[in-house]
This record gives structure tokens, sequence and C-alpha cells, in this order.
RNA sequence: GGAGGGGUCGCAUAGUGGCCGAGUGCGUACGCUUGGAAAGCGUAUAUGCCGCAAGGUAUCGCGGGUUCGAAUCCCGCCCCCUCCGCCA
């Protein structure tokens, strides 16, 4: 959520920024209301000064004078609240679809076509033979299996099997423990959460409700990110300074719809409505935010480098970057079978957007403030994966294993099991 | 799932319709006292909104209702605890 007194003052930046991310929204008309609602708590705030002046005066037993004068009161008081409820239910509602300002360095443009390359780290993998894609080579060597995910859950679902669900606990270990020296709190956070929870998130009220699946009968939501149940974990709570930063690794089963994205993506694992990751989380004070953006990246950078695939690093441009965020870098690796690089990692700052609406502050002397939360992916489990598998694989469909990994896997290659 | 009890100012507790934004104790901060410390004494100790300010207004888990007036009464929800049942 925007700060209302920011709104008021810098009305013209606002709306510059919610063009520049294309979000379509009349900042003049949201100020019009606000001015109305100023007014009307004005008025509202003077009824209830008359009837707690009259309260005061009642000592005992009223007299039918006071009662009349307080049902007046009364009257009068209840059809000016239920004005302002209604002016400042809209007016909260507007102040909700207000999007983050993009940071200053954050390039202006209108979709991921103008999203801008920063890096680019080794060369695409040559052949000398056609690399077959993931899926081909998963159910090849038994390790992933989408033919029987559909037949029991439905599409964009898969089972990882042998190898392949050995080779998640491998990147899920090799994460953490590069995190947990790094100073991470590692954390498994529930996947299931309150209504009001994905409320404060802001995800329910960008139009993305779509992506959630619902728990309808129990007003419960599965997470889409383990960052929406680990975020949370101190709403309302005022953190001290010497605590800041608080950095967590969290793993989870992370769930989404995939409303609006029909057709896209649809073979294989790579876009699926289940899968694990490993995200990191940092809470900071404003002035670390930048640094702290740059350190998260740093070390999804060193994580995916350590497996040895080609990557690019790519700062999203204003028009691709969401609606909580103020800044976003992506790691995209490369496909082989595509023949181009791919998202796998993504590392946001939602500055004090986040916290102001889930109220999460830090005492700073005699001042409480909005902290700063960022996130940003380790692993998110398929998608290495598929790089590792793509990237890896020999003449005769065998892949090997990246050699990071070898230590926490009995073997250096998988091999059909035919 | 069944039966009961409860959520008050950092913590603990008092408060069953007006004298309560709320007492007490602990904690914390500052001051006095002391050679220094402890004890003791004194003062202070939530937050949002409107306002230049004075001040006003709101908040006793959350939302609604009754009343001239609600921390207190009524209804719904959330959460915690005890007992029974079930269970990884």
């Amino acid at each position: 959520m925007i700060d209302l007194k920011f709104l008021r003052e810098n009305p013209k930046i606002v709306q510059k920024a919610a063009k520049d991310k294309n979000i379509d929204i009349n900042i003049n008309h949201i100020l019009e209301i606000d001015a109305k609602y100023k007014e009307l708590q004005l008025k509202v705030q003077k009824i209830r000064e008359e009837r707690n002046v009259l309260v005061g005066e009642i000592k005992g037993r009223p007299t039918s004078d006071q009662i009349e004068k307080g049902k007046n009161i009364k009257v009068k008081l209840e059809k000016e609240e239920n004005s302002l409820n209604a002016v400042g239910d809209e007016l909260k509602t507007w102040l909700l679809k207000i999007p983050n300002l993009p940071k200053s360095d954050v390039k202006v443009g209108k979709d991921e076509s103008e999203n801008e390359i920063i890096k680019k780290v080794g060369d695409p993998k040559q052949f000398s033979f056609t690399p077959k894609d993931h899926l081909e080579l998963g159910e090849a060597l038994d390790i992933i299996d989408v033919k029987r995910a559909t037949k029991v859950s439905g599409s964009r679902f898969g089972y990882l099997k042998n190898e392949g669900a050995l080779l998640e606990f491998a990147l899920k270990q090799f994460a953490f423990e590069v995190l947990i020296k790094e100073g991470f709190i590692p954390v498994i956070p529930p996947v299931i959460i309150k209504k009001e929870i994905m409320d404060g998130l802001g995800y329910t009220q960008m139009g993305e409700e779509e992506n959630i699946f619902s728990l309808d009968k129990d007003n419960l939501y599965l997470v889409g990110t383990s960052e929406q149940s680990i975020v949370p974990m101190f709403k309302d709570e005022v953190l001290k300074k010497e605590e800041l930063p608080k950095r967590f690794v969290g793993f989870s089963t992370c769930f989404r719809r995939e409303a609006g994205s029909y057709g896209k993506d649809t073979r294989g694992i790579f876009r699926v409505h289940q899968f694990d990751k490993v995200e990191m989380v940092s809470f900071v004070t404003e002035d670390e935010d930048d640094k702290e953006h740059e350190y998260l990246l740093s070390l999804e950078e060193k994580l995916f480098k350590a497996l040895e695939i080609s990557y690019r690093v790519v700062r999203i441009c204003t028009g691709d970057l969401g609606f909580n965020a103020a800044r976003k870098y992506d790691i995209e690796a490369w496909i082989p079978s595509q023949n181009k690089y791919r998202e796998i990692t993504s590392a946001s700052t939602t500055t004090d957007f986040q916290s102001r609406r889930l109220n999460i502050k830090y005492q700073d002397g005699n001042e409480k403030k909005y902290v700063n939360i960022l996130n940003g992916t380790a692993f998110s489990m398929n998608r290495p994966i598929i790089t590792i598998l793509e990237n890896y694989q020999q003449e005769d469909g065998s892949v090997l294993i990246p050699k990071i990994l070898q230590k926490y896997l009995h073997f250096e290659k998988i091999t059909s099991k035919k």
C-alpha cells in the first residue's frame, strides 16, 4: 500500500508510476475521494465531540431533555458515520489499487521485450547432436512422469521420481548450506494461510486472485510462494533495529493455478500447479534496501553459477514489474531445447509497500518506521532440474550431475534403467 | 467433532453500564539520594487520524448491535486453554 501522505503531496509521481506499470488508475479521482473523506471525518468528529460533552454532563440519571438531545445526536451521528464509512471504504479500495513506485534506476518500458539484460555469464552449451528436451529425457530416464500425474491430478502436474526426486533434495540441501552460512534463518512455513493474510499481502486485490488456489469451505488459501507465509510472520509487530537485517531461507511447496497461461509452456514440468521452492526473505531498514537487493541477487547468482550453466541477469522494466515490486531482477538460464534463456529465479524489493499494509515496523530511537521487505528465489525446484537435464545431457541420453551436487548424491550420472 | 473457560496498556493482573484511555505490580527511561551500588523516593512510560497549534477524535482480539452513554450487555467471527473423542 502506498503512503497516503506521499500520495497527497506527489500525485504526479504516483500517476506516472502507475502509467509506467501499465496500470490504469485515476489518481485525481482518488484525491477527490480523499478530500471528501477528510471533510466527513471532521464532521463526524465534531458530532462525536458533542456527544462526549453531553455524556460528560450526565452524572447519574439523565433528564428527559438530555435523553432527547442524546437521541438527536445519535441519529445525526449515525447518518454521517454511514457516509464516512462508505467514502472510507471507497478510498481504501482505491488506495489498494495503487501500485508500488518503481525505483529510479528501473527502465521505463512497456513490456518484457524492453527488459534490460545487465549481465551474461558463460556461453550457451553447444551440442554435437540434437539436444532433447527435459520431458523426453526425464521420461526415458524414468525420473519425470507427467502422464500418470495427469491421470491422478490433472494437467500441469508431475511426478519427480528416482534420481529426479533426489536431485531436488540435493539442490535444497546445497542452497540451505550456503544460505545458513550467510546467516539466514532456516524455516519451513505453513503453506495454507488465512484470507485476511492473503488480503494483507495484496494478492487478492491486484487481479491475481485467479492465480491462487482457495479452500472456500475453510476460507483459506494455498500459498503461491513461501514469501506469503514468511513475510506476514511479523504482521503487527515492531522489530528492534538491532535485529535487522533479518533474513530467512524457507522451503515450501508452492501452488499456482496458472490461469491465463493456457497453452503456454504446457510441455513437461516447466510451468506446473505445484512445485517446491527454496526462497529468501529479508527484512531491512530503508537505507539497506538497495544493498540488500544486490546481495540477494548475488546469492542467487552464486547458487546458480555453481551449477555451471550459462545464464543472464535481467532487470525488469516498469511495464513488466508487477504490483508490489519497486525493482526486480530475474536470472534466466539457458534452455537448449528452446534455444533461449528462460526465467529461473527472481529477486524483488517491495520497499515499504508490503510492510505498510501488514503493519511491520522497527524501532529506530523514538521513531517507529516501516521495514523494507525483499525476496528472492534460491531454487524453484523444477526449473533448475530442467536446466540440469538439458544442459548436462549426453548423446546416449544419460545426464551427468553437476560437480557441486555430487557430494549430496551417490551417483554422478543418471542413466536409463532399461 | 462434543463439553466448558478465556483474550485489557512491553509482561502480569484489576476493572460487570457513566467517576475508565483505563488502577496496581513488574519491566524500562530520566532525576534525587550514595564514595559507588542496591534499596528507597520522584517523574515518565501505546498508537492511528484531523489540526500550525491549543486541542479534538478513535482504539480494551476483530466486526456488528442495544443504550443518552459500552472494556463492561447481546450477536457473529478469529485465536488461546482444559476435558472427552479421533489421529500422523
